[in-house]
DNA sequence: CTCAATTGGGTTAACGATATCCTTATAAAT
DNA sequence: ATTTATAAGGATATCGTTAACCCAATTGAG
């Protein structure tokens, strides 16, 4: 291996003017001696050892993404996404991205502390992990989508409770009166403000959503063949993720029922598959670019200035109609629609 | 930081016995002492330095995943699979994925070689830009879907040609016999595998696949809507990936032609979001977890024993029949119908 | 003309681990 | 009783860089 030694050898200088050279500290080398440095640099194609110099300099120009979750979680559209973009803006600032996924909490913050990263971007988190989390690094950690009571925690989120309210003004407006939620969860802070949203702004209508009306995240198609069964009078289905409004229209689709005629469905998250389907899915959208750019941007506000107080930012979100919501003629209803 | 040196004071022994703990030497250290190291190593919540360990034994433990492409490259569903796929395969071997995205070539290599991964794994490149990576390195490389003439490196493939011939015996199995093509291009030597088995398998058949009745990978609607202007006894199109099939039916809804009523559509791929549309999608499916499981096995094999001779795996692809394509009541028809 | 500041370097010691070579005590073999 | 082998561990150099401090020559101000 070509070692900065070499190069030194090479110019006739010392390692730390190599070392000066390469780390552009300003004005402690001519630019002479600058430029033949490089010049010898370049035609040898050197390049410094990572290691080294995070072991030496105690940064690592690592940023580590974790996404925590069972199985191949990047098989879920918003996490790739995510992942994308914030792969994008680390690169773009000469750090790399360490990947970790699973639920191996235990490895994950090793991993973290073993390769001295220099940050971390965290999703997917439950809030009584958190705890677990913070204990021991001093990691410069940014969240995203955490509902942590802990407000220490930097943390870029989206309205979800807005993104309920928002669906169920339009299924009202549009007619609906017997409406059900597929995503109930326990676990999940998001979902729940999904549903609180959702409830909160039914029940303002003055239209209800009893406990019957729910079904957990991601049903199988058995229970919500019996779901469907005993619910015959519902009209439409708010999903609280494109993916499960998707796979619920296909379990439609083999009961025989048609979308939107015989039922409306709504999403929850604007996947871009969303758009491509028939009916295409009308849904809440959020702005997974900006949220993977903010998220990227306090973090390395914070790996700048460690002393950047901690922010929670919370992004709006809009609902975008598309195709799986029908307008019912119902008697009682008032025509309020909800306007982009 | 904690480092080992603290461990064997605490421990009332040399580092060389911390460290011969940690990397399991056999027979170094007795049963009793390994025992007080690692309960005082997990007691005080030691995690061993990454970076010191890769400079030391020059190996880091670390896999680059490196998907050539512009802009979001894990937008595209099947780049996030296969990078969720190899990722906990890499992490079940205790090894870390650094991910690397992008067309910037010069600066992906020096990534590589600077934190000195143990080897990586690598899609998304056309041939050209080969000859440009392996000039440099001897990190173990594992391709997938290249089609390098170079034949001393490892890949792992799908059979992109029969992929194609599939496709074609089924649309003309269906009855059809004015047939076009999305996804002609110079640049990537997949698209041309599918291509060439595609329409040679047509030709066979009978049918004629001429230059007009080919229309670029990812076409605009503009360009799409002039094309079906012009072709307007085309009965099926075969496109070379299911995102743009997706898109196509979109487009052809938007001109009043319903999918598979009015016309034909094949994709490539067999996404998740495929079988989740209306029409669900016929089309090629590929084992993705299957060839993440192979490359990063390949990997390892050439990690572990560097003589490992370079070997190129081809698996096979499969018909799925969904609802995109119709039977045509063609009198030409000879009723052929590929079966699984 | 002298003194202080600046420019353009160099020297040495970390950083936290592993490799390599030693050492000692005990057991087994001759 | 001597040799040999093995088990259990230690000492030191080294991996490639940067941090911290040092030094000589030049420049500019007073």
């Amino acid at each position: 291996m070509l070692t900065m030694k070499d190069i030194a050898r090479e110019a006739g200088v010392s390692v730390m003017t190599v070392s000066r050279v390469i780390n552009n500290v300003p004005s402690k080398v001519s630019e002479e001696t600058r430029w033949r440095i490089l010049s010898i640099i370049k035609e040898r194609g050197y390049v410094p050892n990572s290691s080294a110099r995070s072991l030496s300099s105690r940064s690592s120009r690592i940023i580590a993404v974790v996404i925590y979750g069972e199985g191949n979680v990047l098989s879920y559209p918003y996490n790739a996404d995510m992942l994308g973009y914030v792969n994008q803006y680390v690169q773009k600032r000469g750090y790399s991205a360490l990947l970790y996924t699973g639920c191996d909490f235990h490895n994950m913050t090793r991993q973290l502390r073993s390769w001295d990263v220099d940050g971390a971007i965290v999703w997917g988190l439950y809030d009584s992990e958190f705890d677990r989390m913070r204990l021991d690094n001093k990691i410069p950690l940014v969240f995203t989508d955490s509902y942590s009571p802990m407000r220490q925690l930097t943390n870029v989120g989206i309205d979800d409770r807005k993104g309920g309210e928002l669906a169920a003004k339009h299924l009202f407006g549009k007619g609906h009166r017997e409406i059900a939620f597929i995503g109930r969860s326990n676990d999940s802070p998001v979902l729940r403000e999904r549903l609180h949203g959702f409830r909160d702004a039914l029940e303002k209508e003055g239209a209800r959503l009893p406990e019957d009306r729910m079904l957990p995240d991601n049903p199988g198609e058995d229970s919500f063949r019996s779901f469907i069964a005993s619910n015959k009078n519902v009209t439409a289905l708010f999903c609280t993720s494109d993916i499960v409004a998707l796979k619920v229209i296909v379990y439609l689709k083999a009961l025989g029922l048609r979308v939107p005629d015989d039922i409306s469905v709504m999403g929850f998250d604007d996947l871009e598959m969303g758009a491509l389907t028939t009916p295409a899915l009308t849904t809440i959208t959020q702005d997974i670019e900006l949220k993977a750019k903010l998220a990227s941007e306090l973090l390395f506000s914070h790996i700048d200035n460690p002393d950047t107080p901690a922010q929670n930012i919370t992004l709006d979100v809009r609902l975008i109609e598309r195709e799986s919501v029908r307008a019912l003629a119902h008697p009682k209803s008032r025509g309020k629609v909800v306007t982009l």
